[in-house]
RNA sequence: GUGACCGUAGCUCAGGCGGUUAGAGCGCCAGGUUGUGGCCCUGGAGGUCGGGGGUUCAAGUCCCCUCGGUCACCCCA
């Protein structure tokens, strides 16, 4: 028997209910805030995420699943969806400003663990062409409000910002110098980044101490930066979404600047518990080779790590189950079972004929039904027996009469 | 990539110091009961004991390798 790769999940009844009213929420939400739908390809060009996510960072490095394809091509199955956003919008030719929603699934190469499979599914909202800070303001309480639709409890979020490119060059400079006067103290994980990556130790937990004093970005933004998270801050606080500001916040993506912030939830102890997170990226076009400058914020949140969060949606899978005595009239049973259908009624019956009255109500029960109809002789008086699982006896109704009494009470 | 623990029926597990035909509960199917589900009773299907190799007269049991699972490191969603 063949199973499963590694890392992979199916994800089946019951559980596949909390992922229904997940991405229920999702597509309701992305309609409330005016988001539009996006469906981008599964697999890019290798360069995509190479330039845009960067060379350095842990994904690229070795996360991802990349292979040349039949015509020598080199492509990726996709770590992330930011980057393959932007690149639609910009090959889209798109003017002004963009919102899109999107969902999927999306591929890393790891050790899986408690929240972290090789295939695991993302909901993520962008709002392209866009740089004013109320458009960060709008993705963070969007995200926010999206873990509270769904049930999470005890959400935090952290928010934080690392200054804009020239900003960033200046303070890059400023953080090489205090870890080389640590550098006896750092994990050699550590050491090897202060080159190619020296943001990264500042949220690296073997460092956790040697930098704790170290200087951070927040501290030496530019004017601009400092006026855009003055005034990201000042939009949480008017809409009432409780934030900290975390310095060591930078995230593992290099496309970043200014704005970023990060979503946990309290239901998690383990090593796993970022549920989602996002920034701004106004640099990314730019790295992916657009000529035109596209600023704009986004939030990617993990659905995996979610659900697991999330309580059961609980209720009834079906409200009606049909049970046929007489197989002779299953056509006209066929035809009613559509009639309850269209009338917006959850309905089965037994797809084998002629069964017993009793293994009818077993596959009824079974079924989650709420309740049964018998279509027997009473069917030629234009009735039907209706019982509601759980309770009493069955009482004889009108055809007509068996939605109203459904969705009675 | 590193480490720890774990793989016996669909699920949860039992199998004493290696010994005869590998078991239980739940679930599933059928019947008891062809106009009434749950409870009960009877019967049934379902196993390369994760895979490969080794030791042995004999391996689910001991050894080695490998694959997979879980968790942690690392990193992130």
């Amino acid at each position: 028997m063949i199973s499963r790769l590694k890392g992979t999940d199916d994800i089946l009844p019951p559980d596949s209910r909390r992922w229904r009213a997940l991405f229920r929420a999702f597509y309701r939400l992305s309609e409330l805030y005016g988001y539009d739908l996006a469906l981008l390809p599964v697999i890019e060009a290798t360069e995509l995420f190479s330039r845009g996510v960067g060379e350095a960072t842990e994904v690229v490095e070795k996360q991802m699943y990349t292979f040349e394809d039949r015509g020598g091509r080199s492509v990726t199955l996709r770590p992330e969806l930011t980057a393959g956003m932007v690149r639609a919008f910009v090959e889209a030719g798109a003017l002004g400003t963009m919102k899109l929603a999107a969902e999927g699934p999306m591929f890393r190469y790891e050790q899986p663990q408690k929240g972290r499979r090789r295939q695991f599914y993302q909901v993520d909202f962008e709002y392209l062409g866009e740089a004013s800070p109320d458009a960060d303001v709008e993705v963070i309480e969007l995200s926010h409000r999206f873990l509270e639709e769904v049930g999470v409890e005890g959400i935090t979020l952290k928010v934080n910002s690392i200054g804009d490119s020239a900003d960033r060059l200046a303070y890059r400079l400023i953080l090489q110098e205090f870890l080389r006067s640590r550098e006896a103290d750092l994990s050699p994980e550590a050491r090897r980044r202060i080159d190619s990556n020296p943001l990264r130790v500042l949220d690296s937990k073997a460092d956790v101490e040697a930098v704790a004093d170290a200087p951070v970005p927040i501290d030496h933004l530019g004017e601009a930066a400092r006026a855009h998270f003055g005034a990201v801050c000042a939009g949480l606080d008017a809409v009432g979404i409780p934030y900290e500001v975390e310095g060591r916040l930078v995230r593992g993506l290099d496309y970043y600047n200014r704005t970023v912030f990060e979503l946990f939830s309290s239901s998690f102890e383990a090593a796993q518990s970022a549920l989602g997170g996002g920034g701004r990226y106004d640099p990314l076009a730019g790295l992916i080779g657009s000529k035109k400058e596209v600023p704009a914020v986004g939030v990617a949140l993990g659905c995996d790590r979610i659900v697991e969060a999330m309580p059961d949606p609980g209720g009834r899978r079906l409200d009606l189950f049909v049970a046929v005595v007489d197989a002779d009239r299953r056509d006209e049973a066929r035809r009613w079972l559509g009639q309850l259908r269209s009338a917006g009624l959850r309905v089965e019956w037994d797809p084998v004929p002629g069964r017993s009255l009793r293994g009818q109500f077993k596959s009824a029960d079974r079924s989650g039904a709420g309740a049964v109809a018998i279509v027997g002789d009473e069917w030629s008086e234009g009735e039907v027996t209706v019982k509601r699982f759980g309770t009493g006896e069955g009482e004889r109704l009108q055809i007509e009469e068996v939605a109203s009494w459904l969705l009675g009470r």
